[in-house]
DNA sequence: ACGATGTTTGACCGAACGGTTAATATAATA
DNA sequence: TATTATATTAACCGTTCGGTCAAACATCGT
């Protein structure tokens, strides 16, 4: 048996600086989803995109950078995907429907995005600025918004409407595989993720109906 | 100066093993809230409890049997809270109200239990089964009140009301550090739990003013 | 062919990890 | 008080951790 020739397959050494920074991200984003920043290690990150654990060091420095690397991916993403949806017309019933919309939409395409990002906010202070950074524009545009339709303070205030429709769209996605048992079937499935779209839009619709005074 | 004298401060040996399990089940409570599972090592929770890690090991037999042990703790004050208001008579929104208020009770109550199991769920398959006996009592007891009133299945049905409900409740509460950023405030103090509270109820009432033919 | 530059490895480091154990201190019992 | 049973410690074990480093490999302009 001769020497194992030198073939390519997925996450091998590439010589290529960019590609192999990218198989490392890819690989610390799926084992920072599933296991968090404390449950995952640089060798395992090293092993799952095929390369040796020297090589996470080299191009990420430590372990730190490299999970605010995926961070910092998933906020590029998130601006992106919410900025084009922000600035649409219409009514304010219309904007904050197709707000709602476009987060969902982009939560779709991120399957591993709920859990990453309320993992970290339910590990309290530590990174406390990241996550308020990825929540604050969010925040504005929903509250701001809403703002001149509803009380500033109060039970019925913006800023309470803000956590209340933000809870009920991520926690769908975030307690998917408990609702799975609970319920007996898939709630990541097409038909089961258009379900839950309508019924936070119709929520939304009766909360506007009874609270808020006009479009 | 003469060896230290037997002065019983807390955490120390006192050869009680009840009271020792419970110093050390507290110590590991508040560990595991704030940095979860992965994040804890087993000697951080005998220092915090004022013992040597061998004693652990001794009362607990090994790690995830020791953060089973705290999980459990929750467990049961939570289905001991619950168990009461959910036999409340009244109407079907009268009953829904005055459960959520009791769920509400015991959070404030607890106010490590949402980050605690919450991040318990977004960790994926390790602990669903957990996860899952944690939440089928209250989602029965939500999906059974609401059965006959709302359509069984599609998006009006009382499982996403249920879901709903549930994230908007606990997830103000896990992410409070963060909405302290965002609002300049202290959200868990008296009055916003207060005001809090209001919306929860209020926003139940407008649902089932609008989706729910009668009471 | 050559060195220069950038990429990748594997061996290594000290510290911390989960867990074990023999010995000791304490309490209970006789 | 002597004996037994329990509670507690400190040292230890093998492994894994995050991180470093010198050497090897690849690429490429000259």
């Amino acid at each position: 048996m001769k020497k194992a020739e030198p073939q390519m397959k997925s996450g091998e050494a590439n010589g290529n600086a960019t590609d192999t920074r990218e198989q490392i991200l890819k690989a610390a984003e799926a084992l920072f989803i599933e296991r968090g920043f404390d449950g995952v290690s640089v060798n395992d990150v090293a092993v799952n995109a095929g390369f040796a654990k020297g090589l996470v060091f080299y191009y990420f420095g430590n372990k730190k950078e490299l999970f605010d690397s995926v961070l910092d991916i998933y906020y590029t993403a998130q601006a992106g995907a919410l900025l084009g949806a922000f600035e649409t017309g219409g009514t304010v019933r219309d904007r904050l429907h197709s707000g709602i919309d476009a987060y969902i939409d982009f939560i779709e395409k991120n399957p591993g995005y709920p859990r990453l990002i309320q993992r970290e906010i339910c590990s309290g202070a530590r990174n406390t600025d990241k996550i308020v950074q990825y929540m604050e524009p969010l925040h504005s545009w929903g509250t701001s918004l809403l703002g001149g339709m509803v009380a500033e303070t109060g039970p019925m205030s913006a800023r309470h409407f803000f956590v209340s429709f933000f809870g009920m769209v991520i926690n769908y996605y975030t307690y998917s595989h408990v609702l799975g048992r609970l319920w007996g079937g898939n709630p990541l499935e097409e038909s089961a993720l258009r379900e839950r779209r309508e019924h936070i839009h119709s929520l939304l619709d009766a909360s506007l109906d009874k609270y808020v005074t006009e479009d």
